[in-house]
DNA sequence: CGTTAAGTTGAAGGCGCTCAACCGACGTGG
DNA sequence: CCACGTCGGTTGAGCGCCTTCAACTTAACG
């Protein structure tokens, strides 16, 4: 079901009991399909629904004032837009369909309604923003600091490891939706490097790419290349990674889940 | 007093009352004194404490494997480190004193008491996560789209305006401790074009820049060259501007806040 | 007055850019 | 069914922003 990419994301907070899975499962109901292009939000908008991705890819984005754009973040499935829309003001940046997908708009008074019933949503909620923060903070000390080859091959792993995190990455290989000009987009660099860059990483035997896929080939030496991490994902280690194997909850085994 | 600014960051947010501001006020007390190089936290920290800096700037920054350095963000008078550290396990990124300064810490169990008390101050706190979230886009916009002499100009707008906030800067001047070095941190590039590009902005007569000072001699044209608009600083307008001119409350006159 | 950190300047080189052309896949319409 | 237009990907040539290395100046401070 489309709609456990949600549970599957925030469960990665560690925060929820079988409760609140069937809550967020029930607000994930009612998906609507997209388009490629289509835009969920336009910078200066004022929302008054919370939108959530079940399947295809989005992105955050701002235009330059000769109309370059910029991407300064990546929705995939199981994602929410901006959970807290009601504190700030007026949005800052776009969001934009860059695949076909399916999409869930959550009013705004069943946020409020859902994380007032549930703390932990709340908590798990306001987890996901904050890793939201750190991962833009690994994207500028990317920009920053690395070379456009290991740019790429961290984007890779990082995008491959949120995709498995919710299920949607098997041997290695997940949807790539992406074109050369949005990769470009993403680290800042033209789309004509972006494929010379790309043709490096494949010459390397390090991944393969194309159709809209991506194959890793060597995770090992992929995450060696880009210096990649994940401790700035923050997921939790449960004890028990049972979710998506058949989408049905187990009584929890009740295991003390010390502190690590 | 130096607590004020801690009063004057917040109230940028639009929502406190005299009690929350009262509140914050005595949560600021009992600074003390760091010097330059001093580290608030480290990488992989768990800290059990908030630290609110009254006085001087800190960076937060992660190293590359080289040992190079990466600055992710400031921390000026008036800013919080990371009010919701509970909701994350450990730090990803060190925090670091640039200059000598006055800070305080904050017990965890004392910020969940007054978040607890006051839900405006829990929201205002809020707000400011989602404020430096969108300063991270922000940078990210700029290191990713903007040329050196755009993206250093940028920064000291953001810089100076962040400064006025807090009442720190008068006549277009505003301190500066950052080394070109730091500045080069900041923006990816090295010390040496941080030099050349300082320069540029001084012949264009834009900026003078020395011991320790910002002074920003033509900000409608530094604004223009470096494409700042201030609306991702998201600050709230507040029909009386009156803070800090004599640090006392005023019954608010009640004029209607109409939104803009 | 010596030491250290920060700032300044010059020269040479490389990473990534722009411009431009071409290929291939795909969808559409005549 | 084929022609054609479009979009994404690929390749080559030349250039420029920014880098590295190195030396030197200035400022700050004991």
């Amino acid at each position: 079901m489309a709609n456990d990419v949600f549970v599957a994301k925030l469960d990665q907070g560690g925060l929820l009991g079988p409760r609140e899975r069937d809550a967020l499962r029930n607000l994930a109901q009612n998906g609507r399909a997209v388009a490629r292009g289509h835009h969920l939000i336009r910078q200066g908008d004022r929302p008054e629904v919370v939108f959530l991705v079940l399947r295809g890819w989005a992105v955050r984005y701002k235009l330059t004032p000769d109309g370059q754009r910029q991407i300064l973040g990546m929705l995939l499935p199981g994602d929410l837009c901006h959970p807290q829309n009601f504190v700030l003001d007026a949005m800052d940046h776009g969001i934009v369909m860059v695949s076909d997908g399916e999409i869930v708009a959550i009013p705004k008074s069943r946020m409020v309604e859902i994380t007032a019933t549930y703390p932990a949503i709340d908590k798990t909620l306001w987890w996901s923003t904050l890793v939201d923060e750190s991962i833009l903070r690994e994207w500028l000390f990317s920009v920053g600091s690395r070379d456009s080859y290991a740019q790429l091959a961290h984007l890779f792993c990082e995008l491959h490891t949120r995709m498995a995190g919710v299920g949607l990455a098997t041997g290695g290989r997940c949807a790539m939706p992406l074109t050369q000009t949005d990769l470009g987009e993403v680290l800042g660099i033209s789309a004509v490097h972006v494929n010379r860059v790309v043709q490096r990483l494949r010459g390397d035997g390090l991944i393969a790419l194309g159709r809209g896929e991506l194959h890793i080939k060597d995770l090992a030496r992929l995450c060696d290349v880009a210096g990649f991490d994940d401790a700035y994902l923050h997921r939790r280690p449960r004890a028990e990674h049972d979710l998506l194997v058949d989408g049905r909850e187990r009584p929890s085994p009740r295991q003390p889940s010390g502190a690590v």
